[in-house]
DNA sequence: TACACTATGCTGCACAATGCAGTAATGTCA
DNA sequence: TGACATTACTGCATTGTGCAGCATAGTGTA
């Protein structure tokens, strides 16, 4: 065990951005650990994706740390884990919002197989881009759905509307750029007449010159 | 030791996206470890951003499922490995084109703050907006100058300047709509006369409603 | 009423991936 | 000749994921 004083100077060790994520929903309310997980996995998604697994270690973590504490809860013969956040939590939370934002982090796997699209089929990469637009259909959809909600008093933290609002007007700007981008590059590739060694055509030139002057070819 | 026809069955064993990365990047042509992680580093960050330290791995694993094979070199006192494609990895390559495209993930921290701005200052947030903005426009110049060095015959690999292009074209969409949105976030902030419990203003609801409608606030 | 199926509510384990420190040789400019 | 950047990696601690497993509670249905 270790003394009081030598723990706080440990006190930042293992805090993660998703450290603060639940510490900041934590804020909110007590949370049992599976809420958090749904919760988390329905609201962050967008912003913060991480995994159930994960969402269920974190709050272990802050009681570690004492930013939250945490009792048992039955119902009937079954238990639960119930987190609440302790002063040295919220303390911690406004600290760490004048540290340093991390750079965004964009994984899309079709733009690899788009990349490399010369050593598989025409259908492979049309392929791979449906699966894209599949992918981005459903978020896009679900987050109308969400405002939707939000104009009914749907949302769960009402004081808090303006916050969510602002948040998912990136989500569905995001989400109709790469729609478009997906129609462009179908139109694109149907007129290849293969994916390989094309090299700079006289339609690539004008492309690649519309984006060296910072333009975009997408109408609209 | 296993025997072959185990060894084949396990074949698929531990590759993963960033595995046939790698191996797309070897059938381009042979690369020293060095190469490999400074080219993936270049040219693959915005589709798929890995750490050197994996891109360093990958290829070793590679060796070991037969997929790649290696030879040390030298240069005086000094030594480096190069990777070559065997045509193993070819055609695992080739089956991998056929797989499931997985999702896209995002992570922007900025979006995080923002959706939690209600227990730190508005200059929090705007700081954190300048700095999202910061590595956006960083990124956004970067593949502008690239695109520019295209047009001077600068590709690596001319035969494949259709694909980067294109792919470039997703980029710089995708950068421009983060930096209109970060304009956009900054005037409606700028209006707020905090970040706290403001709920569903008026102006909050106009922008659900054009949500909630598949339309966005943004203009242009 | 028995049965299946879904939702709740987690934990353990293997493995993927990152960040950082460390090591060592070569090239470059002042 | 000395300082510093670049080339060329490896080891290790820690973060994060995916899957399997386990147990209870509720809900529909044949």
């Amino acid at each position: 065990m270790l003394h009081n004083a030598v723990m706080s100077n440990l006190m930042a060790q293992g805090m993660t951005t998703s450290s603060y994520a639940v510490l900041a929903l934590l804020d909110l309310k007590p949370w049992t650990g599976y809420e958090l997980t749904q919760q988390a996995q329905r609201s962050l998604r967008y912003a913060w994706p991480k995994s159930e697994r994960l969402l269920y270690s974190e709050p272990k973590k802050l009681v570690e740390l004492g930013y939250a504490k945490t009792h048992k809860e039955l119902s009937g013969n079954r238990s639960r884990n119930v987190y609440e956040i302790t002063p040295e939590g919220r303390e911690a939370l406004a600290k760490w919002t004048s540290t340093r934002t991390q750079p965004p982090r964009i994984e899309v796997e079709a733009l690899l197989r788009l990349l490399f699209a010369d050593h598989g089929s025409s259908e492979d990469l049309f392929r791979s881009l449906d699966e894209l637009e599949e992918d981005i259909n459903e978020h896009h959809q679900a987050i109308v759905e969400l405002m939707a909600s939000y104009l009914g008093g749907g949302h769960p933290f009402p004081q808090r509307t303006h916050l969510s609002v602002l948040f998912a007007t990136f989500q569905i700007d995001i989400f109709k750029t790469i729609e478009r981008w997906i129609e462009f590059a179908r139109d694109e590739i149907a007129e290849w007449p293969t994916t390989q060694d094309l090299g700079m055509t006289p339609r690539t030139e004008t492309i690649t010159r519309l984006l060296a002057n910072d333009q975009t070819p997408l109408n609209k």
